[in-house]
DNA sequence: TGACAAGTTGTACATTTGTACGATAATTTA
DNA sequence: TAAATTATCGTACAAATGTACAACTTGTCA
């Protein structure tokens, strides 16, 4: 019975995908792909970690004194919760205004446009 | 100077858009339109409604005994900083990778990217 | 072998968040 | 006019969050 996926605050989150970038990696690792105008310190990111890995998230491995952590669940599980229930908050879970806004602000590029719809074409067959 | 955007909690963005909804409304009008799953009391609207007002996203004014809110900083620009802050936690701050996910999950219809579409090129005209 | 560096662990703590009760005031109704 | 209803206001409070220091440990290099 796998255990339900506990909340992830907006800073574990943040972390977590560093984590998925980069397969594994020690808290240092972590910490150094952090974009430069994020100011948090090693302290900071080893005890998101550690919350990470209290919920379920992410484990650690040994390797020499160093922790080496990795994420556990799937990506796709995770993503897909977040952005359910970021949909639902701001949008009331319908998913069109959102890439209306992402078109309207150039987020979104024609060629982004015929690959998703490519992929939608394909889902349906 | 208009002071900068304090953040906005997850339960105080989903009031948030109810009253956007709306328009403008009595506490009560926010209470009754939140999902019947969403089990909070109208006390609890209140403090959400109150705490928006002291973070400048609303105002109320009085009709009768009762306090009408209504939104005050417009709504795309705080959908922008919410859109734009989940991407970058969630994404790095690239909006293909969820497109893509939306579309995998069928949260977009063929219909709905060719609107995308056609938004994106006369955007660019 | 003794000091330095790199890590971890325990712990802390102010703020924000989620949620709501109880008291009070005004309004309607019987 | 007394009771019921409807609202607000002040306040509360536990949990989650963001952020980080200080102490301890262990491997490494001079």
């Amino acid at each position: 019975m796998t255990q339900r996926l506990r909340s992830l605050s907006p800073s574990e989150t943040e972390i977590l995908r560093l984590l998925w970038d980069v397969g594994s990696g020690t808290v240092q690792a972590i910490a150094d792909r952090l974009p430069t105008d994020r100011k948090i310190v090693y302290a900071t990111v080893q005890t998101l970690l550690r919350r990470l890995e209290s919920k379920g998230y992410v484990r650690h491995r040994l390797v020499g004194k160093a922790h080496v952590f990795e994420p556990l669940e799937g990506k796709d599980k995770v993503i897909q919760s977040a952005v359910g229930s970021f949909l639902q908050r701001l949008f009331g879970g319908d998913a069109v205004p959102l890439v209306m806004h992402l078109a309207r602000h150039r987020k979104l590029t024609l060629e982004d446009v015929e690959r998703l719809k490519k992929m939608i074409e394909e889902e349906q067959a």
